[in-house]
DNA sequence: ACCCCACCTTGACCAAAGTCAAGTGCTGTA
DNA sequence: TACAGCACTTGACTTTGGTCAAGGTGGGGT
């Protein structure tokens, strides 16, 4: 028995964090070899709803791919509210800008549901990118993506009010062609509100908005829009 | 003197192009051959103040490098106010993420001033990225020192008020150690208020309130941090 | 089936910040 | 030197959105 665990725990697990790790946009096609090394070098973390993956701060020891559940990078202000930066889904990074640049976290991530990830530590992964090219360029794919969301988030910010970021975000939600159909947030609306950059009492008030105006009808988290070109012009000039 | 002019324009400044390239973050140290590439690919490109780069939505068929100036990057909206996310001086590149995920530009970018780049044709720069893993390390670390910097800004946008942007903003500019010194906002106020999120009215009554609290002075362009202390505690809390 | 608790909504209020308008001051140019 | 134009400031007003407080609602667990 003893010697049956020793297999388990340092042979089984090692095999099928390869199988994992193929199924990760940073790393699926990669040569064998390299994956078996991230096997040997990582670890699978669990987590569940609420729990903190890293704080702001912190020095980044390791990064994290997402397997399964999803996981928000958040930023606290001194009064306590939240603004989230991005919910990363399977398959994506999160801490890796810390990683690669070696300063401490830029943002806090918790687990929003039961979750599941690999732990990259540091120098394994930096190891990888240097040596596989294969991998940078995929990283500089996931990064560009994350800087033309985040510049989209600042001018959201910036630029527009609540209801135009709520519409743009329901239509962002939404599946191209159809003019009438039903979305699910995903998510409560109060972490919606987080995500949107206001406050759930805000929030709210913009949906009861877009109601009035006819655009949607919200049930729970699930929403109905009623007229997608409606939506549409709320989400811009105004 | 055809010759010579011939001579001039198709080999001293590819010379020259070389050895401007060598003084930018991404290219410097970099094997001669593959400068040589560059710079026969590449092409230098002047700008007056205010002349546009390039704007936002247009296909993105090359990037720049800055040389010489400053280069804004910045979003619009509808009713014509601007965000800045970020001013680009020598050595850095700009509208490289458009061309590494291959969609269009996510911004506008015009000269601040008076300003020199070399443009680089897209798969020129595709091709040297995929060839030496040098550039896309340095890519790298640029992309993540922008994130964070976004990462910042969205933050700030969100969580904190214009007197606590500017604040911030300012001890920004300001060197590390001394209590009271003088920083230059090396852009007009009217410029300062499109790169902390708000407009040139609501600007000043933040720098006169700064001013009311003993926490600065301000001279034209010119800053007199009077209590770094107090500028501190007006960048937080609060 | 019931109850509890977290989520959501609504109203009243207030603070922050954008808009509009007027006026000041500086600078570069004719 | 005088003028034009731009940047900046200030005041008055309005809008947006955050806060506080009070209910309503619905889904999960006992």
């Amino acid at each position: 028995m003893e010697g049956l665990h020793e297999i388990h725990r340092g042979h089984r697990p090692r095999l099928e964090l390869v199988s994992v790790l193929q199924r990760t946009d940073l790393f699926e096609g990669l040569d064998h070899r390299h994956l078996e090394e991230l096997a040997a070098r990582g670890r699978r973390k669990h987590f569940v709803a609420e729990q903190a993956v890293f704080f702001e701060g912190e020095r980044a020891e390791g990064l994290y791919v997402v397997l399964r559940g999803r996981i928000k990078v958040f930023k606290l202000s001194p009064k306590g509210r939240e603004q989230t930066l991005k919910i990363m889904g399977p398959g994506e990074p999160v801490g890796e800008v810390a990683v690669l640049s070696g300063e401490p976290y830029p943002a806090s991530a918790e687990a929003l549901e039961t979750s599941e990830a690999v732990y990259i530590p540091r120098q394994a992964f930096l190891d990888l990118v240097a040596r596989e090219p294969e991998v940078a360029m995929r990283l500089l794919a996931a990064l560009s993506a994350r800087l033309r969301f985040f510049a989209s988030l600042i001018e959201d910010l910036s630029l527009r009010d609540v209801s135009q970021r709520l519409a743009a975000h329901l239509l962002s939600l939404a599946s191209a062609g159809d003019s009438e159909q039903i979305v699910d947030l995903e998510v409560t609306k109060t972490q919606l509100s987080a995500a949107v950059g206001t406050v759930p009492e805000t929030l709210s008030r913009a949906f009861s908005q877009l109601a009035r105006a006819g655009a949607v009808e919200t049930q729970g988290r699930r929403v109905h829009i009623k007229d997608r070109t409606l939506l549409e012009r709320a989400a811009q000039v105004k």
